[in-house]
DNA sequence: GTCATTTTTGACGGGTTGTCAGAAAATCTA
DNA sequence: TAGATTTTCTGACAACCCGTCAAAAATGAC
């Protein structure tokens, strides 16, 4: 906002520093996440973190929301990064179909979870309306741009499953109603499961033990359910993640140590 | 609103009148939610409207995020009732089995968050960290033990399709564990479901224009996976949504005017 | 080196939470 | 009923935090 759009002249050192700086607050804010949970965000502690006053930091952000909206927006990107990492994979091995793809995308969620857990944790944050109404609109779409991206990716490799004669569209049905059925129900079980093991102490208690492979049994009970070929076996099921889950770690890695620079906005 | 009189031990008038407040304090704060949203939810203003100081407040709660896990344990306790009400009207109806009973779980917690959707608002609210590090344990048990009997609830269900023969153990596994994937596999998917209708705006631009009966559709499809007899008839589904949602609608009238008063800890 | 422009500053006003010593009220006791 | 004791309430206080804005400082063009 403070940058005049310059296209062809040389950015000043100035201006170099400023575009810097937009990320160099967003990498100060997330760590603290970590470190005091979310609510040890502060304009206070990241204007001091990087040596300027919180003046300048309101030259980047309206607010403190804009800010945890734009590490949500970096977050669904590296969640995305990482299911396309599952899908490349299952891919490139022909041993693998597209159902494998498709349970990829679980597993990569998982993993997801796992690896960048601040990041999952900053995802559900900023679904709150305390925090969610104090957002910009513009903000807003970025989000939901990043977030149609990792839908598109689901439904890449459920149209190639039809494309493969994998999976059958009922007759009397279309393709797009197939497609938001196993979408939104694979979206419900992953995302749903997720937050509740994540956050319901009393899970144990009401005698959800695993909730992890419950979760996968219910994915694939469900795919299973709309027929999508090869019905559900176990036993190779456990090989591609046991071959898959390494994969998708190191690629965490290595989506970590990347410059998250790039279009924030 | 009245408490029962206590023979043994006859309270003074001022005690009286401080246990009631404690009721009116979450009175008073509920429907704030409504009109300001959860943000407009202060000691400050809780104190100024039922005419007392905020040093008060503090005698019955330590801090805000107190007051909010007992608004979200009514919530639940409301959500519970919902639940029964669903459970006893099927089992009121010689047309009814087991699946129904369990279907008409599913159609109560539509109802539940369309009807309260403010205490929706709160149970997602209490899960977020900076909120839930501040409360106290002993009313995060409480808020368990009501979230564990929702589950109960669920449990009692296949329960009785289990010992009705509605719903066969696989060999090899134990009741436990079908028990804890049927339990585990609709609550992800409808508690995900409708978290995500209620907070992803990228919803209709995913592809996802009927959440509501995509979520039921999917829920049907796994209780038909694993078996649950009478398999999934949309036009007898339909025909119960239509009776029981009226009857749910009504209750919840009914709980709305109930007294919230008893237990509250 | 000058001067217009951009950027940063830091003080200000408004809010919030949680505490606590002292005031007030309620209850008990004689 | 009057005083003593206990309980309860108060309101000021300290400590945060957020967002703004006029003034100061830095920048860079000439």
């Amino acid at each position: 906002m403070t940058v005049s759009p310059q296209h062809d002249r040389p950015l000043t050192p100035k201006q170099r520093e400023i575009r810097a700086r937009e990320t160099r607050i967003l990498d100060t804010a997330h760590p603290m996440i970590r470190r005091g949970g979310l609510s040890s965000i502060s304009m206070n502690a990241i204007a001091e973190q990087i040596g300027v006053t919180r003046g300048t930091i309101y030259n980047h952000f309206p607010n403190k929301e804009d800010i945890l909206l734009s590490l949500a927006a970096r977050a669904v990107r590296r969640r995305s990064r990482l299911f396309q990492a599952a899908i490349d994979w299952a891919e490139a091995d022909p041993k693998c179909g597209s159902r494998d793809a498709c349970s990829g995308i679980g597993i990569a969620a998982e993993v997801y979870v796992d690896q960048f857990n601040d990041d999952f944790t900053i995802e559900q944050a900023i679904r709150h309306d305390p925090v969610w109404e104090k957002t910009s609109a513009r903000r807003r779409d970025v989000l939901a741009d990043c977030e149609t991206a990792c839908i598109t990716q689901v439904g890449y490799v459920i149209g190639h499953a039809i494309a493969a004669r994998d999976l059958e569209v009922p007759t009397g049905a279309t393709a797009e109603a197939l497609t938001q059925q196993i979408v939104f129900g694979l979206w419900s079980l992953v995302y749903g499961g997720l937050v509740i093991e994540a956050t319901s102490p009393s899970l144990p208690q009401s005698g959800i033990t695993q909730p992890r492979q419950t979760m996968r049994h219910n994915c694939a009970a469900l795919l299973d359910q709309v027929g999508w070929q090869p019905m559900h076996d176990p036993a190779h099921y456990q090989i591609v993640i046991d071959k898959l889950t390494p994969h998708l770690i190191a690629t965490s890695q290595l989506i970590r140590n990347q410059s998250t620079s790039g279009e924030d906005s």
